[in-house]
DNA sequence: TTCCGGTTTAACCAATTCGTCAACTATATC
DNA sequence: GATATAGTTGACGAATTGGTTAAACCGGAA
């Protein structure tokens, strides 16, 4: 692997870990197996690697959320079916990167700036098959349809939207508690996390559909 | 107020808006109104300070929960007004201390040992007439109690109170970020927060209620 | 008044840590 | 083989910042 990657790795698993001001320089260096001054030559400053990194973090989610969708197919799927999977989407792009939706989720409570940079560039990189579909509109919208349809109750979308990130964001901020009081090894954990995305889709299914309505598949 | 106490909510703010790492204790000091050397008077250390501040919010949340939820006692309420009731509390508790929750949440982040500490402290401290009540434990019970009673749909109730601390934490996390693209006012985010408390427990409710059991209050 | 403990301050110290630099290596190109 | 370019390093510079100290302040007790 190329040194600017093994520093960009590095640098996520630390910044993760530590934070942006808890992290040090030298121990991303030392973790990427590279000279201090290598984090310099290719990033000239601490800042200036954090930012690439959270960027990097983000445009990952957003790309895997997009790739993951269109190749599963949404068309004719009804809106529960559709809720479903794209909330379990969802919660799998973050999973697949811990320590980045770690980062990016530090960023927002410390780095809301950041944040918004790094999303009107995601925004502005958009291309003509992909016309900005900032991924929160997608799931909003098909729950719009949903109620539309009455198959969901009349409830507030973007309240909803905040909820299913919440239920599945709070697994980043929990998880090293629960390492620690848990212990839990790499198979317990696997199992957790595949309680916890069914835990999810079912509180959000039961919690949405009209009672009168099929129920899911 | 004495300088003790300045420095102490001085302090909160500072480590919630900038994080352990990035708080100085210069501005500590200046927010406080009082020289630098006061903080090393008063506590010795930087990494004493943070944990005192952290402690004493971690105290915060517990005691408002448990005063409030027994001055407004459960007695007398089926499990779905107790669920309800007990989880907007919660809610209420974190709203209460907004820079102390964030700090809690960081902690969780990247000092879970500290907060370990810390419930262990609280644990112990514990009274008599608080035989150690560490919340979850209660809501835990109440879910339970009504999947018992065949009022709740059969759930994994470890889950749940992981789904209902999610969503009621996502806003101290997405709180920064929502205020720098929708830019709140005190009395917009007063709403926000009533449809966010609104948000959770009809989702929590019409999420776990039996279909044939009464609907709540 | 004097003394004394707790409080407060400005100036200072020391360590950490971000960042730089000049020199060295490796590889490719002519 | 000479030369240029990109990558790499250890040692160093310098700023930030956590932490110290000695002296001053101040209210109350003797």
């Amino acid at each position: 692997m190329e040194s600017r990657e093994k520093i960009m790795t590095a640098a996520l698993e630390v910044f993760a870990e530590k934070g942006k001001h808890g992290a040090r320089m030298e121990e991303i260096a030392k973790s990427a197996g590279v000279n201090k001054a290598m984090l310099y030559y290719f990033f000239s400053s601490k800042e200036n690697l954090f930012k690439e990194v959270l960027v990097k973090a983000l445009h990952g989610v957003f790309n895997r959320i997009r790739r993951t969708l269109q190749q599963s197919g949404l068309t004719g799927l009804g809106p529960a079916e559709s809720v479903k999977l794209v909330v379990e989407k969802h919660f799998e792009a973050f999973v697949q990167d811990v320590p980045g939706t770690k980062i990016v989720l530090e960023a927002f409570v410390h780095e809301p700036s950041e944040i918004k940079r790094a999303l009107d560039q995601i925004c502005t990189e958009t291309t003509r098959d992909n016309p900005c579909q900032l991924e929160p509109q997608r799931m909003t919208e098909i729950l719009k349809a949903g109620i539309v349809q009455k198959i969901f109750r009349p409830i507030d979308v973007s309240q909803l939207f905040v909820s299913i990130l919440g239920m599945s964001l709070i697994y980043f901020s929990a998880r090293p508690i629960a390492q620690l009081f848990l212990g839990l090894n790499a198979k317990d954990e696997k199992k957790f996390l595949e309680q916890r995305q069914a835990s999810i889709t079912d509180l959000l299914l039961h919690g949405i559909l009209e009672k009168e309505a099929t129920k899911h598949a």
